[in-house]
DNA sequence: CGATTTTTTGAATCATATCAACGTACGTGG
DNA sequence: CCACGTACGTTGATATGATTCAAAAAATCG
C-alpha cells in the first residue's frame, strides 16, 4: 500500500526520480528547506495550531491523534522516514488544526514553509504538478485508509499495519499500536497471543 | 455540518450565488448537463465501474457503500437532494471505483459527464475555482468525519446523522441506519429504544 | 542498580453479534 | 380492493470479544 501522506524517496533523489527536477532545480529546492530537530515525545503540532509548513521526515517516526470528546487519544497514522507530516487542510486555509503530531522518537525534519513553499511553486512548475498529484493521491488514500478501518477487525487491522510498516513494530511501544488499531493494550496483547499460537499451529 | 460531496444549493440558484455565476453562464452551465432516472434499488456505480460523471441529485437518495472482504456490505454515506454523488477519483485518474451508488427511492440525477465538465472548466473559470474549492473541502470533510466515526460509539454517530440528515429517517428502512452506523439491525433497533426511554425520562 | 515504562495475565463486566421467532407494514397481483 | 407474500422491525436468549481494573512480570533507561 501507499504510504501515508504523500510520499517521497530520499527527498533529492525522489525530486529527481519522480518529479523530474534537474539537479539545479533540485538544489534550488533544497536552498529553501530548514531544518528542525525534534526531541523523543516533543510536538511538532498541537490542535489549534496553523500548520506553517510541510515537513519531511529525514529521520524519526511521529504519530498523528486527534483527542475526541471523552479525551481519548486515537492515533490515525505514524510517519517514518521519508513520509511527509503536516496538516494540508490547516496550511493551505490558515486554519487551526484539530490535530496533534508528536515524536515518538528524536526527530529531523525538513520543513518547507508556505511561503517558500509558493515560490518553489512558481520556480519550479514541474514540482507543483507532481505536488498535487501526489497530494490528490494521498487525499484518495487516506479515505481509502480510513474506510477500511470502518470495516476491518483488529485482527485485520493489525496484519495490515504489520505489511505496510513492519518496521514500527521495532522501533514504538505496543500501546500507540493499540491506540492506531482502536483497542486497549491488553486487548492487543491478547490479539497477538492469538495470533503467535496461530502461526505456530500452521 | 457539511453536506457529503460537495454540496450546492438548488443547482442554478447554488451557481448563481456560491460560484457568483452570470445568469448566461449558469443558462450555459446547465445546457451541458443531461438527465439520468434511476429506480428505486438500481445504482449508479458498481465497483469495477469507471465513474464517467458528475451526478447532481435533484431528486431522490442514495446510498454510497463497499462491499468488504467477507462480502459484508458497509454504507459511506447517504445523498439526498442537492448533494453530488459519484467517485472523484475514478472519474479524474479514469481508474475502476471500489464503491458501490444506488438508488434508495427512484431518483433523478443530473450528469456532467467528464468531458463536460473540462469544457465547462474553459468556457467558465469561475465553475472551475468553486469546483476545485468544493472538491478540497470535501476531501477535507469526508476525513473528518471518517475520523470522527474511528473513535465515536455507534450512539454518537446515530445523534450525528440524527443533526445532519433527518429526513433520512422518514425515507429509508433502518437496517440501511444500521450498516452506516457498523451495527447490526437488532442492534440499531434497541439503541433506538434505549433512546427513547432516555429521553422520556428527561 | 533502581526506577520507570511497557507488556502480560486474570477476573468481572459490558456492548454488540448471532440466531431464532414473532408481529407488523407494505405493495402487488388477482 | 382485498389477501397474500415479502420485507422490516422488535424481542429474547445466548455467545463472543473488548473493556476495565488490578496486579505482576518483563524490559528499558538513566
Amino acid at each position: 500500500m501507499i504510504p501515508d501522506e504523500y510520499d517521497a524517496g530520499n527527498l533529492a533523489s525522489t525530486l529527481k526520480r519522480q518529479a523530474g527536477l534537474t539537479n539545479e532545480e533540485t538544489e534550488l529546492f533544497l536552498s529553501f528547506l530548514s531544518l528542525k530537530k525534534l526531541h523523543k515525545k516533543e510536538h511538532y503540532l498541537n490542535a489549534g495550531d496553523i500548520c506553517n509548513a510541510v515537513a519531511y521526515v529525514n529521520k524519526g517516526c511521529l504519530r498523528r491523534y486527534i483527542i475526541d470528546e471523552h479525551f481519548k487519544e486515537s492515533i490515525l497514522n505514524f510517519s517514518l522516514e521519508d513520509y511527509f507530516v503536516g496538516d494540508l487542510e490547516s496550511l493551505m486555509l490558515k486554519e487551526p488544526t484539530v490535530y496533534f503530531i508528536q515524536a515518538l522518537e528524536d526527530c529531523e525534519l525538513l520543513l518547507l514553509s508556505r511561503e517558500n513553499l509558493s515560490r518553489v511553486y512558481d520556480l519550479i512548475p514541474k514540482f507543483k504538478e507532481f505536488h498535487d498529484y501526489k497530494m490528490k493521491r494521498n487525499h484518495y488514500y487516506t479515505i481509502k485508509r480510513l474506510t477500511f478501518a470502518k470495516s476491518a477487525t483488529p485482527e485485520e487491522k493489525y496484519l495490515l499495519l504489520m505489511k505496510d510498516q513492519p518496521q514500527l513494530f521495532q522501533r514504538i511501544p505496543m500501546h500507540f499500536i493499540a491506540s492506531y488499531l482502536g483497542i486497549e493494550p491488553e486487548s492487543l496483547s491478547r490479539l497477538r497471543k492469538r495470533l503467535t499460537i496461530k502461526s505456530h499451529n500452521s
